[in-house]
DNA sequence: GCTAGTAGGTACGGATTCGTAACCAACGAG
DNA sequence: CTCGTTGGTTACGAATCCGTACCTACTAGC
């Protein structure tokens, strides 16, 4: 599957796959969320704060999700040139279910952490 | 990434990454629609709704879904076996999210559509 | 005996992806 | 005159993904 540049054959009505294409790709919720929860921020900024991201990898997210209308760029041709992301309206949107998301996640690995514990707790017993 | 797998190095951190690692993977998104529409289904019924799959990536999802615990698998040894999935509770708890990126999928989709249509109309005019 | 259908598993291979490393342009500091 | 900074781009290569094709075991139907 092609996570970056959109749909492969036919996304043929399902307008969720198209929407989690975006959201999916390997960094990009971590760019979402800097953005969100750090406001707008230069190039450089961003790659120290998504730690392990390639300048590469970034470039390539930062163009998709402004070709999706999800980021803003901002170009001063300063030397050296001055690059502001930040999260448009359309990106804004995503909050809600973003958080949403996190939280649901975030329960789930508790749950998940909870069950182990208890499956752990009755090996031991059972010994 | 390794949509398939989970997390490849650390997925340190971003509850949302894990969960969309999950919605992602190129079918996933149709199955679990098609579970959650028409209700708990065969393997050969799936596939046949599910269009263009292969019996292979259907049963990995499947896998995949099942170990989230997203979806559970029913199978009855007799000849031919019948293997009935169905979405679990956790699998029900994504219908709301599900639903508002679906939503909000489609809002964005007509909204692209028109402004392109715009667009097409200015184009002409300027002509 | 041959085919179809059920629910997969396995092997191969082409395409895609993503990380690494090198490079670029302009300029200010030393 | 070289170095560092910013925001990238490009080339390469290894890893991964996913589709195709073929295999299993069993039975029913012709």
């Amino acid at each position: 599957m092609s996570v970056t540049t959109g749909e492969r054959k036919e996304s043929a009505s399902c307008p969720m796959d198209f929407i989690l294409r975006m959201l999916m790709g390997p960094w990009t919720t971590y760019i979402l969320y800097n953005l969100k929860t750090h406001g707008p921020q230069r190039f450089g900024e961003l790659k120290r704060r998504v730690q392990g991201i390639s300048a590469k990898m970034l470039t390539e997210r930062l163009r998709t999700l402004e070709g999706a209308g999800l980021v803003r760029r901002d170009y001063e041709a300063t030397i050296p040139p001055k690059v502001t992301y930040s999260l448009t309206q359309r990106g804004h949107e995503l909050d809600e279910v973003m958080g949403t998301l996190a939280e649901i996640g975030t329960r789930w690995e508790a749950e998940d952490a909870a069950r182990r514990a208890v499956r752990a707790a009755e090996l031991k017993a059972a010994e």
